[in-house]
DNA sequence: ACCTTGGTTCCATTTTTTGCAACTTTCTGG
DNA sequence: CCAGAAAGTTGCAAAAAATGGAACCAAGGT
């Protein structure tokens, strides 16, 4: 196996879980011989791609990482004013939000924007959730056919919790009922106490899409709240896809 | 050289100038012949470090750096709790904030918090300051001894504009005079008609230092404002400080 | 002082990576 | 729609790495 991919699995490994590496974890979390191990993470470091924590002997990503994500955002037209969307959401309503993207049949949380109410949903991102079991993932998934939509989960679905669909008829009944109404609703599904909702945005262009998604405690939001949010996030949706067809007219 | 550098090198081209790559591009950048080129840019696309942009063959970073990235802000309660003291003063005062942190010579910002008023310093992350000619950068040198500052610039200093300290002596001078107020200004330095206040808090614990900033377009803010982001940054960076203190008496 | 655990270094062998040139694909202008 | 150019992709032998096993250091605990 090439270095880089060795490396790309050291920065895999972290996420939600976990935020820093030893040389042992990394032995036992790729099974590679320590001599190796010691190796790639300092070559690593060398590179920018990790730093030490003070002088200890724990690893975690370096900055250029840092730089790079931050250029990510930049890149995508669509990610960059979809997060400009939410957070404007965010602070009007104080309610934790995201933009999120489908990775294969997972939703990865793409920019967050913490909340500002002192009992808000607390920033998750790095979590995955499975495509067919979150609001998210539904709202993204929408955008398919019911073709495609069984394509993707030929091998079957095993629904996170018993408030998700449970088989992909009913991801399908859901799905019918996202496209109709342009959100996708999701009541304490992926978390306990939390109700979400979102938005998926296409860019014509690439092809790309992405949701704007927020998430509140339950208790915390009466249903004349959850019809604001919701307006609000077809609006910025609106927004964001005039700006995105707006551009489709400019020469590129 | 390693792929890994080349990999890393590649991963620096993404800033704020470039949000994608293509190969040729990236001969030019790195200077390395093209048939290298686009082996290294697949393989760091297979490796999950780069995604190619729709069926184009350009690249951009891959969602897996981001993980990455937020994962970084999760490491360090340093920059994660900085990150909110930025966060609450620049929605109290609609302007942009940046927590920073000391590369080598330079200042790079980790984490960005783009203002709401209509007339803002756009969020400009991903650019390198030099430590000597940025007030951020000074706020963080001035936790350094004199000595150690002089050993860092022991090959004399560049100013980047008139308006910074011409010399290592004259950066000490500043550099006094920010330890004695606890924070540094800076009127338009490093970026024409914006100023900037920073404060430097340091994590007792693992030595690593930020400084939380805060800019401005210098049209828009009276000496009062001015106090006002003052008194703002002094407390959140005591509270950073506090929080940090307290950690260390729980059991780790 | 001794043991344990985590980390680093040595070295011959194996595997990538490199650079050049030839080749294919994609654009561009006429 | 074609010719020519530019961008991108392979094939191959030489050069430069990564690998894994074992020996070796450092730190922490008893």
């Amino acid at each position: 196996m090439s270095i880089l991919n060795s490396a790309a699995a050291v920065l895999r490994c972290f996420g939600a879980e976990c935020t820093e590496l030893t040389v042992m974890d990394t032995v036992e979390k790729l099974g590679i011989p320590k001599s190796n191990a010691s190796r790639l993470l300092r070559a690593m470091r060398d590179a920018g791609l990790l730093e030490t924590i003070g002088k200890t002997k724990r690893f975690r990503p370096g900055v250029l990482v840092l730089d790079a994500a931050i250029s990510y955002r930049r890149s995508s037209s669509l990610v960059e004013r979809a997060a400009e969307a939410v957070a404007k959401i965010s602070t009007a309503t104080g309610h934790t939000g995201y933009v999120s993207k489908l990775i294969d049949t997972e939703v990865a949380a793409v920019t967050d924007h913490p909340g500002t109410h002192s009992l808000r949903v607390v920033s998750n991102i790095g979590r995955r959730l499975t495509a067919h079991g979150s609001g998210t993932g539904r709202a993204l998934l929408a955008l398919l056919s019911d073709d495609e939509v069984r394509a993707l989960f030929a091998d079957g679905i095993v629904p996170p919790s018993d408030l998700s669909p449970q088989s992909i008829d009913e991801v399908l009944e859901r799905l019918a009922e996202v496209r109709r109404t342009g959100v996708s609703f999701s009541a304490q599904e992926s978390t306990r106490g939390v109700d979400a909702l979102s938005v998926a945005v296409r860019d014509p262009e690439t092809g790309e899409a992405v949701a704007l998604c927020i998430v509140w405690p339950a208790a915390l939001a009466t249903e004349e709240d959850r019809k604001t949010i919701e307006t609000m996030l077809l609006d910025g949706a609106a927004e964001v896809s005039a700006a995105l067809g707006d551009r489709t007219l400019r020469k590129r």
